[in-house]
RNA sequence: GGGCGUUUAGCUCAGCUGGGAGAGCGCCUGCCUUACAAGCAGGAUGUCACAGGUUCAAGUCCUGUAAUGCCCACCA
């Protein structure tokens, strides 16, 4: 039985039905195999804790390239996952307990981990569910997660590895630290941002004098652990000061006035309080004068026994305690407003601090030089370009990453301290005894690691490594990795480092860069907005399709997208005709199927076929320089306006005339276009695709998945071409000439086509059939004068003759003229136009040849068309 | 303080390596034409931010200016 399309197109019925069907039958599997090329692409692991939002929904671009590629005969991988996301996975998991009225001390580590695992089973799955509904050709049998058992073993080994190089150090360093979520957090998460705050100016009494050193600060808690007073060594009002002390009035600290060229003698008052413990430059100063370092803070911010009589209390009552203080000793001297950039922890919006403390750290120095080498030598591109600029600049001003965190969701650092010798035991396996003494009490580090050490070895972990394997050598490195502009330090940069240490080479060939999508005011997303439409209210409304090809059409890669309701409209209507289309040609087709090209083609067929084969080839080169946004235009141009308007327009009385003897190449024709059609939409829109044909092939199973369509050397009709284009110049005008006279459309007029060119006359008489429906005409005559022709016809010049619509209403003789007038004009401008270009010596010798056979063309073709005209306001100024 | 974008039709945006400005939506006119009113035919609208420069030729390349946005940065 022949397969029908419904009469109204429905996303809602076939969608999950395909994707079903598609998970059935394996069609996103991909395996080594030798006879083919891999390519493939990485999903960027979304959270475990996160649900589909707009922003996911650029997976989009990534399932384009796949399917792409899977039809052009790659075997194309696309490994999906999903990362633990140590600290947002926590944050919410002690957020739940805390509901309960439970802390992680209540649980415990096991009893926390067990919640934590319970979630992950829990949430763990959810996001993937929802990129199924988007349509992503994944392979899902290979489906990862950044704690599952490989990928935990790869985190082991490439610590124990860099470790043993002596790149992963433990050492005490400023590090920022985040009072809420009581971790440090690397440089890569802390976002600044400018605050309104104040500029304190405070004096320290100089001991043994009775003169003061003015400075000021923006953070006078810290006064507590100052360890000196720096000036400039050639600043002439402090030099007598150099080798002093002063004393910290509230803890009664004797500091010395010390000498440093980072102080700007211009700045403030060219004083600075040094405070090595909870300031980064403070603390290189306080490393070259060897100056105590004294921290404050306890983890939660507050202050700690360091703090004297401030013990206990918040950082910022103790701020406004000190300032009272300082006050009532009558060492403030005054406090400026000043908007200063404040570090901010991205996950909680809490000030960070910077403090001292005992972490692990990557040495990033050596690892950064090959990252930069290779897109200095062309071996890892990133498109658009431009965003290169961002990742060397990263690289180039690196600094060792801090990667321990005090988190227990994560991977847990293997090494051991030796609870009676102190000795570190870094080891893949919990080692029974210490190394050096022996003894057997060993404790593991608490601290677990960065959630982007692990995602930094993604390319590769997931393909099975450190066990050597045909996956990991048959797909790696991998082809496309495709993200936004966000997570390129976070990220990209990351996994390039670390595919060059441990696997030797790139992890990636291309990088392509997605911008982020945005609300409908331009906003940027965000949870605590909670703008931006819901993608699955939008597939639930309007199709996964219709979504995949907003978000894609009209973008150019790296730039934001906003979000917008009457595009995933258009993007709906635009299937739908497609939808419409094909149901005209089925309603047209006979059962019998048309397997080889026939031999009479018509000039109309041979015309979209030579487009057709056109769109094919550039689509393809589009696509492969992942121009996603220019490659889809050009199909919709050709789908609704060549195939849907013209065409199907043009062969309908071909199809209405059973007698017609080349009605089935007409058949043949809007087949094969059609097919070709739903082929270079399938990435983009594959559920429609789909639907669509397996109804036409009237079959179950699909074979479009595996077959891109191919440019064709001998789809190239040039006459024929010219010939069509001839003729819906033609029928343009003479509708223009009917709606421009109010020629109701019911109204069917007479064509007078006069041409003394046999070669225009027989275009005409090939056209006849779909001009005369086209251009609402009752009769067509071709002839080589203006026998017969009512004096008061319209006229309508073509390159190479005459057309004449003789209405009945009675012409108004002088609007015509003058109408015809403005042609001659046109017509007379064109061509001195193109003279001029011509006579232009400079174009002549440098331009291509042709571009200056173009205009020359242009010359005969108005000139032509200027006789024509001029003929036409004299027939008329005669008749006159 | 550096770096990178953006500025094109009323709105949202395309425009690849320089060779006569485009789409969608909106707007105006007219059509329920037997695939589609989620449609058809026709139409209007742009000193391509500004100023210089290179070139036979600039929305496209170079320099500068202005507006706007983002990223990076230890000036207390």
């Amino acid at each position: 039985m022949k397969k029908e399309l419904a009469k109204t197109y429905d996303p809602k019925s076939i969608e999950e039905r395909l994707y079903n069907s598609w998970l059935e039958k394996k069609y996103f599997r991909a395996t080594v195999n030798k006879d083919k090329t891999p390519y493939t692409i990485m999903m960027p692991p979304p959270n475990i804790t996160g649900q589909l939002h707009l922003g996911h929904c650029m997976y989009t671009i990534q399932d384009i390239m796949i399917r792409f590629k899977r039809m052009q005969g790659f075997e194309a991988l696309w490994l999906p996952g999903t990362d633990h996301a140590s600290i947002s996975t926590e944050v919410r998991i002690v957020n739940a307990m805390a509901k309960e009225g439970l802390t992680k001390a209540d649980l415990g580590r096991d009893e926390f981990l067990r919640r934590a695992w319970a979630w992950k089973d829990e949430y763990g799955g959810r996001i993937v569910s929802q990129l199924k509904k988007l349509g992503a050709s994944c392979d899902w049998d290979r489906e990862r997660f950044t704690m599952d058992e490989g990928l935990s073993d790869a985190v082991l080994e490439v610590f124990v590895r860099l470790y043993e190089k002596g790149w992963i150090y433990r050492g005490e360093k400023l590090i920022n630290w985040c009072p809420h979520c009581k971790t440090t957090i690397s440089d890569a998460e802390v976002d600044h941002e400018d605050k309104n705050g104040a500029f304190w100016h405070f004096k320290y009494p100089i001991d043994g004098t009775d003169e003061f050193l003015t400075f000021a600060t923006t953070r006078p808690e810290t006064m507590l652990g100052d360890t000196a007073i720096a000036v400039n060594p050639d600043d002439e009002r402090y030099k007598k000061f150099i080798g002093k002390t002063v004393t910290v009035p509230i803890v009664k600290r004797e500091i010395p006035i010390i000498a440093d060229s980072y102080v700007d003698i211009e700045f403030g008052t060219g004083v600075v309080k040094i405070t090595p413990a909870h300031d980064p430059n403070d603390f290189e100063i306080g490393i070259r004068h060897n100056l105590p370092i004294i921290n404050i803070m306890d983890d939660d911010g507050s202050m700690n026994e360091n703090a004297a009589t401030y013990k206990g209390l918040d950082r910022y009552e103790a701020r406004k305690k000190i300032i009272a203080e300082f006050k009532d000793l009558g060492l403030f001297v005054k406090e400026e407003p000043i908007t200063h950039s404040v570090g901010i922890h991205e996950r909680c919006n809490i000030v960070i601090e910077p403090l001292i403390k005992l972490q692990w750290f990557v040495k990033m120095e050596d690892m950064a030089k090959p990252a930069i080498d290779v897109i200095n030598q062309g071996k890892l591109r990133i498109y658009p370009e431009r965003f290169t600029k961002n990742y060397m600049g990263w690289l180039e001003n690196i600094r060792d990453w801090c990667i321990s965190r005090q988190l227990w969701w994560g991977h847990r650092i293997p090494a051991y301290y030796c609870e009676d010798c102190g000795e570190i035991t870094v080891s893949k396996t919990a080692p029974d005894k210490c190394a050096k003494c022996k003894s057997t009490t060993l404790r593991q580090d608490e601290d677990t690691l960065d959630t982007w050490f692990s995602s930094a070895l993604w390319p590769f972990s997931t393909l099975g490594w450190p066990n050597d394997n045909e996956d990991l050598s048959y797909f790696y490195p991998t082809d496309t990795l495709v993200t936004g502009y966000d997570i390129i330090f976070f990220w990209v940069v990351r996994m390039v480092f670390s595919g060059m240490e441990q696997m030797g080479d790139i992890p990636f060939k291309d990088v392509l860069i997605n911008g982020l999508i945005r609300d409908e005011q331009g906003r940027k997303l965000s949870k605590s907005l909670g703008n931006g439409a819901d993608p699955l209210e939008v597939i639930d409304k309007y199709g996964a399709d219709a979504l995949r090809f907003c978000l894609i059409t009209g973008n150019a890669p790296g730039n934001d997208i906003r979000f917008n309701w009457t595009k995933v409209e258009s993007s709906r209507n635009f299937i739908n005709k497609v939808w419409n289309a094909t149901r005209f040609i089925m309603m047209n087709m006979t059962d019998e199927e048309i397997e080889n090209t026939p031999d009479n083609l018509t000039a109309t067929d041979k015309w979209i076929l030579t487009k057709m084969n056109e769109i094919v080839k550039e689509v393809t080169a589009n696509i492969e320089a992942y121009e996603l946004g220019i490659a889809v235009q050009k199909i919709y141009d050709f789908t609704w306006d060549e195939f849907c308007d013209w065409y199907i327009e043009m062969v309908k009385p071909r199809l209405y005339n059973k007698e017609d003897k080349t009605r089935d190449a007409a058949l043949y024709t809007l087949k094969a276009v059609l097919i070709n059609i739903l082929k270079l939409l399938h990435p983009y829109i594959p559920f429609v695709t789909e639907e669509i044909f397996l109804t036409v092939q009237n079959k179950e199973e699909t074979i479009m998945l595996s077959r891109w369509p191919r440019y064709d050397d001998g789809l190239r009709f040039e006459a024929e071409t010219n010939e069509i284009e001839l003729v819906k110049d033609a029928v343009k005008a003479i509708r223009n000439i009917r709606g421009e006279m109010n020629v109701p459309p019911a109204k069917k007029v007479k064509i007078f086509v006069v041409s003394s060119d046999e070669k225009i006359a027989q275009s005409f008489k090939r056209a006849e059939s779909y001009v005369k429906t086209l251009a609402g005409s009752s009769e067509v005559f071709i002839q080589s004068d203006t026998a017969g022709i009512d004096d008061g016809a319209v006229s309508i010049v073509i390159p190479g003759g005459t057309i004449y619509l003789p209405f009945d209403e009675l012409v108004d003789v002088e609007k015509e003229i003058l109408r015809l007038s403005a042609e001659v004009k046109k017509y007379e401008n064109e061509i001195e136009r193109a003279e001029k270009k011509l006579a232009n010596e400079g174009f002549v010798k440098k331009a291509p040849q042709a571009l200056i056979d173009e205009e020359k063309g242009k010359i005969e073709k108005y000139k032509e068309m200027l006789r024509g005209a001029k003929e036409q306001v004299e027939r008329l100024g005669t008749h006159h």
